[in-house]
DNA sequence: GTCTATACTTGGATAGAC
DNA sequence: GTCTATCCAAGTATAGAC
């Protein structure tokens, strides 16, 4: 890929990122990255898609970071902290901002919604197998289907991510995070109780079910 | 207030529900209230402000319809029945759109973040208060603050509606209603067994808090 | 209060020199 | 591939007639 065309998405990426999709003309990104405006629309046709471009490269460069947690993620514990490690970092650097930044703007460009989805599809398909494989060692499996709480989870983080930018303080939501975690525990310490309860009769199904 | 003012004000709403902030111009705004574009200028002073008048309108009706809310909810189930119907009807006439684009496009405008922070306030105050009237009364409560509560529920709210106008589909996020009413009738059944467990040490020592 | 007219700025996009 | 130059459309905002 040429040296310009990755400034370019790189100095898309830092616009969205900084001043939002409203302000994200070629002529900003252009003076960000370094070169003319013109080189823009000869390199990526229109400013729209150039912001997909960007919106593809943050999403493809988050996707090798959780693939990397993926593999060490077994309890519910486990799998909390490494997304609010992640989420952290994210949250840091502003990836989720792009995203948001995208979707919301997307409002504003005829045909823009479903190449922001696409691009977003596999973050929730990262978040389905993610969620699944908690869920299978756990007697909720059957109370909470992994496709609803893969959506909870994205929305979640997306909902967080628009109000720690609007608050200038991430603070809630990692404060969230911890909660979460600390709930994760009770889950599991409940765990051997759940056979006394209803509950165990639709853990037990649902084990048969994956059989 | 002026006929004409009223009108901008609710051209504006429409404008950031159809097509989003970044088109939210003086022009189409007032071509859409079908008068003049000046007179943007004449009664608001700038784009921005009728853009935050906007905002405070769709606010100060939705607060309206959530107080009547507030009354009728005892139980969790019955929180979660009242918000779904507010949710259900704020995602179909968009009023939750005009947020999220407000939200995103502060990031675009200097100076515009805290006063839609001012404008969501509100808003944030009734969940908490929604809240913390069910937790009151239920075991979980030294489990999680309300505040932090509060603060997941309007995440979650605003990434469900980023999803649905995305996807163009708010089924996802109204099964999420009913899986949660789901799980809150098993909280309800959960309740007597919890003294039974370490949670009702916590719960009792809430209850103390609260005489 | 509302309109027209206008000044000024910014942005998308293309043509053509280098 | 990159730049300059340019066209045209759209935006903010103001002045002034009515």
């Amino acid at each position: 890929m040429s040296d310009t065309r990755a400034a370019l998405v790189a100095a898309a990426i830092d616009t969205l990122r900084e001043s939002g999709f409203a302000t994200a003309s070629a002529r900003r990104i252009a003076q960000r990255a370094g070169c003319n405006q013109a080189l823009v629309f000869y390199h990526f046709g229109s400013v729209t898609d150039l912001l997909v471009a960007a919106l593809e490269e943050v999403s493809a460069q988050r996707m090798d970071a959780y693939r990397c947690l993926l593999d060490r993620t077994g309890t519910l514990t486990e799998l909390i902290d490494s997304a609010r490690e992640v989420f952290e970092a994210d949250l840091e650097a502003g990836h989720v901002t792009v995203l948001t930044e995208m979707i919301s703007g997307a409002q504003s460009v005829p045909g823009l919604g479903p190449r922001v989805a696409a691009c977003l599809a596999p973050w929730r398909e990262f978040a389905r197998e993610a969620v699944r494989g908690v869920l299978a060692a756990s007697p909720v499996a059957r109370l909470v289907p992994a496709d609803e709480a893969a959506h909870a989870v994205v929305a979640g983080l997306l909902g967080l991510e628009m109000l720690a930018s609007l608050d200038g303080d991430q603070a809630a939501a990692l404060a969230l995070f911890d909660r979460a975690r600390a709930l994760g525990d009770i889950l599991d310490r409940i765990r051997p109780l759940a056979a006394l309860l209803d509950l165990g009769g639709a853990a037990r199904a649902n084990t048969r079910e994956d059989s």
